[in-house]
DNA sequence: TACGTAACTTTGAAAAACAAAGTGCTTTTA
DNA sequence: TAAAAGCACTTTGTTTTTCAAAGTTACGTA
C-alpha cells in the first residue's frame, strides 16, 4: 500500500497559510487587516506568508482606497483554488485510507 | 467569523508525522522498516519524527524479535488516536467553512 | 573476522517561522 | 501644525524545525 501524497502541497503545510487559503477560497476576497484579526498574527508574519502564497501565484493582490485609507485585498487565483483543492483531496485520501 | 483551529495539533503539522499517524491509526501496528519504505525517508529522519510522536505519547513502541532479527513496531496510542481525530476534525471544519 | 542489518543518536547545516523594529506614506488628532 | 496613528509592508535577528549523513551498539551471518 502506497499513500498518495504527491498532491500534498508544501505551500499549504503551514497552519497559517492553510488558514489564509481556506478563507480566500471561501470568501473570494479578504483584506489584510481582517486577515490579521482573524488569524491573530503579527503583520510582519502575515505579510510574509501572504508573500509566499503570492510567489506560488496562489493568491492575487488588489490595492485600492476605501474612503481615504489604503486597503489591500487578497484573492485566491484559479491556480490557487485548484492547488488547494488537490491538497484537500490528498488530505481526504489520507483520512479515509484503508488497510 | 472565527476559525476554530484550537484543535489543530502542531505535532501533526509536518507531512511525515501526518503520514506516520495516519498509517498507525489505520493499521494498528507498523514496523520501522516498513514505515521507512512507505514514507521514503532516511532512517535517522524517520526515527526523529517517531521520537517526536512518542514524546507526545501519541504512539507506543514494541520491540521484539522476528526469527532472530530485532523488530520495532509502532502503534498509535488511545491518546494519539483521539488527538489525531481532533486534528482531522479541525481540518474538516476548515474545509467546509462557510462565509 | 569482517560484513550486514536494525534501529537508533549525534552532528551540523539549511530552511522556515516568528517577533520586533524600522520604513514610507497618508490621515487624523491635539 | 506638529505629533500621533493607521496601513502594509521590509529588514533584522533569533529560535525552531527539518533533514542528511555519519557514527553507534548489538546482534547474526558468511
Amino acid at each position: 500500500m502506497k499513500i498518495s501524497l504527491e498532491q500534498f502541497d508544501k505551500a499549504f503545510e503551514n497552519r497559517i497559510r492553510l488558514q489564509i487559503m481556506s478563507v480566500l477560497v471561501a470568501n473570494e476576497s479578504y483584506d489584510f487587516n481582517s486577515l490579521k484579526d482573524l488569524l491573530d498574527v503579527t503583520d510582519g508574519n502575515l505579510a510574509s506568508h501572504l508573500k509566499a502564497l503570492e510567489k506560488e501565484e496562489y493568491i492575487q493582490v488588489q490595492k485600492s482606497f476605501i474612503g481615504r485609507k489604503p486597503n489591500t485585498k487578497y484573492l485566491a487565483s484559479e491556480n490557487g483554488r485548484a492547488a488547494f483543492k488537490l491538497h484537500l483531496k490528498a488530505l481526504e485520501n489520507l483520512i479515509k485510507q484503508q488497510k
